[in-house]
DNA sequence: CACGTCACCTGCGTGC
DNA sequence: TGCACGCAGGTGACGT
């Protein structure tokens, strides 16, 4: 499911509940889905200390504990539920954290609970980290931040010679971006997703980049996207434009929606108003 | 540096 | 019903 909107919801979902309780033991379900350190290492480390803060960035969700750091990134079918204490595990449950009740001056149920990582296709991954730097150095800036900018969008676009599309999907340019959202903001921006980026002009680098941050305002707004069989309770699904409408009308001029392939990846344009 | 291909995984919808 | 196939919200490691 995870794309920046969904993410931030997670974490916005995840935040009362969690402050202020205390790691009492990690089962892990899955070995590879501790990506570092490890498994023993993550189980003897993690164990003990206390959330302080939830967080993201980019798609990774940050857990702020009181010496290290949780990130997680649920990849693509990865989500985080909140079970009653001790309930039993789930068929794809990678990662369960068992969490004491919360501090006293905390919100949430007075009682304990457990964290399941729950991950259907296993490709989701978690660090236990002091330096975030060392997972989340290489990412690129977060389009809703004040640092991302127009100019220098503009300016970042036209120091490469790629295809659109697969540019924005890149972390390391742009941190955030996944496969739905990128098509959703090509299409309000009127760009076509194989346009070089070496010629985008500054008027049209403005669009993309207000598109952009439209979109997934939209999508945070809206809690995001739920899909298929994984569910989080979203809506936006129902106001894409482009995304999975294969034949179905442009809502802006009517045209039928075309799927093409661009960097192996399912793209949906509309043809009249999305041009090379 | 840019791009293609494959790998990592499971499950769902479709068509025969 | 069974089975093959294509598809899926992500990323990283290769090779050219």
């Amino acid at each position: 499911m995870p794309e920046l909107p969904e993410v931030e919801t997670i974490a916005r979902s995840l935040r009362p509940e969690l402050i202020g309780r205390t790691i009492l033991a990690a089962e892990v379900r899955w070995p590879r889905t501790v990506a570092s350190p490890s498994v023993r290492g993550f189980k003897e480390r993690v164990q003990g200390q206390v959330i302080q803060q939830v967080g993201r960035r980019a798609k990774f969700l940050h857990i702020q504990l009181s010496s290290s750091n949780l990130l997680i990134h649920l990849r693509m079918s990865g989500d985080l539920q909140i079970r009653s204490a001790q309930s039993r595990p789930e068929k794809h449950d990678r990662l369960i954290l068992h969490l004491s009740a919360p501090s006293s001056q905390a919100t949430a149920p007075a009682s304990p609970i457990d964290l399941a990582f729950n991950d259907t296709r296993k490709f989701g991954r978690v660090w236990l980290t002091a330096d975030i730097h060392e997972v989340l150095g290489n990412l690129g800036p977060e389009p809703l931040s004040r640092a991302f900018t127009p100019q220098r969008f503009h300016d970042a676009l036209r120091a490469h010679r790629r295809q659109l599309k697969p540019l924005l999907l890149d972390q390391t340019f742009l941190a955030g971006l996944g496969n739905i959202y990128t098509d959703e903001a090509l299409h309000l921006a009127k760009l076509h997703p194989l346009a070089p980026t070496h010629d985008v002009t500054a008027r049209q680098a403005w669009r993309l980049h207000t598109a952009i941050r439209l979109i997934l305002r939209e999508g945070i707004r809206r809690n995001g996207a739920s899909i298929d069989w994984v569910y989080r309770g979203g809506d936006f699904q129902n106001h894409f434009r482009v995304y999975g409408r294969l034949g179905q009308p442009c809502p802006v001029c009517g045209t039928a929606i075309r799927r093409l392939v661009v960097g192996q990846r399912g793209t949906h344009v509309c043809p009249k108003c999305q041009r090379v």
